[in-house]
DNA sequence: CGTATGCTCAAACGATCGTTTGATTCCAGC
DNA sequence: GCTGGAATCAAACGATCGTTTGAGCATACG
């Protein structure tokens, strides 16, 4: 009874429910396997290592996310009718909209987690992957608020990533108690941290 | 070569530095007794369990924390003069100066962390003991934003919220790079997080 | 002094972990 | 139809996990 996605594919589905619910540690090869419907083995053979999964996890949906996020900012960046709300838009809007494709959420919880738990390996993981993102984002921001100092751009745009980090971890716990329509709610969310964030960004 | 402090404080101490280090599972008991220096088989015999531990790890510290947040609320609270940023501060302040007594910054990260696994079972015990802080935060947040619907206030506490655990979060691991001294920077981020927050929660 | 109590200790328990092995099945290419 | 490499499988490996056990030690009380 092949179904018609690969193992590999499957795999990774099912890793991103497992890790969201337990955590990397928590969640075993063995649940793993098991909920995709596949042999123990397979996760060695096709990935190497548990460790190695996990960084695939990563991987397949950072691609998509950042490259999101860089055409939104293309659009914008630069213009000089491009408002602060533009910017956090084209940073916040494509996070909330991983969840669009059903597992997308639970991997909203997963990075979440990952990055509250401060693992020195993930973090450089993500530094020399997807660094130049937020490094074009900042120069954005620096253009659109030039009355901050560098020091104080990069403290506020630190406290925008914890609330957007927050807001995400908490989404698919929400949605699951909540009626109201997914894509509803994401609208809801991104609009509230925007305006938030706008406020928190440029006040004096 | 017994110490001063007793057993059960030095399992304390140190199940706080591991679990920082190493999250709730990551670190076994024998990681964790070792770095203690007691027996393996003393964590059974004065907490029962390794979840009863981490629950200690928490309500040790939330105690304090929460009693102090609560006498900083007090002493604002109704006052005709009582500004937005001063309800912050009550919040905020008490939760970095955790940092003050040395592992208190490792706990931050703890707290942080599993703030961000969304543990049922550990959202359950912090609603059900310090709910009520939360409680009169939010309705002292209501006087002072009167123009402001409840769900308008409680997405916008949510997202202060986000922004101080992701602080937290960061805060010992900033810290370990840096070379300014821990009071200092304790109050830039107390600083930051009250004025970015008061301004996220204030904006019409 | 005898003994009861609180605590510590080395050792072992069964369970579960990530990983490896070697046989088996599958399927394309000659 | 045969062959060879890719993929899957059940089974086992050694390691580590949280927990339990029972003997040993200390101190306080009758």
């Amino acid at each position: 009874m092949n179904s018609s996605v690969s193992t590999k594919e499957r795999i990774l589905t099912a890793a991103e429910v497992l890790f969201a619910q337990r955590g990397f540690d928590g969640g075993s090869l063995r649940q793993l396997t098991a909920a995709a419907g596949v042999n123990l083995a397979a996760v060695n053979y096709h990935f190497g290592s548990k460790d190695r999964l996990v960084e695939e996890v990563f991987r397949r949906r950072l691609d998509a996310l950042n490259a999101q996020r860089l055409a939104a900012l293309a659009k914008v960046a630069g213009r000089p009718d491009t408002t602060l709300e533009d910017v956090l838009a084209a940073f916040i809007r494509p996070a909330l909209e991983l969840s669009s494709d059903g597992s997308g959420s639970l991997f909203m919880r997963v990075l979440a987690r990952a990055f509250a738990e401060h693992d020195d390996n993930l973090r450089q993981f993500l530094s020399e992957n997807y660094g130049h993102v937020m490094r074009q984002f900042t120069a954005e921001f620096a253009r659109l608020l030039p009355q901050l100092s560098k020091e104080e751009l990069y403290w506020r745009i630190d406290l925008v990533t914890g609330a957007l980090t927050h807001a995400m971890s908490g989404f698919g716990m929400i949605q699951r108690k909540s009626d109201v329509p997914e894509r509803i709610h994401r609208e809801q969310t991104a609009a509230h941290l925007i305006r938030f964030s706008a406020a928190g960004l440029s006040h004096p």
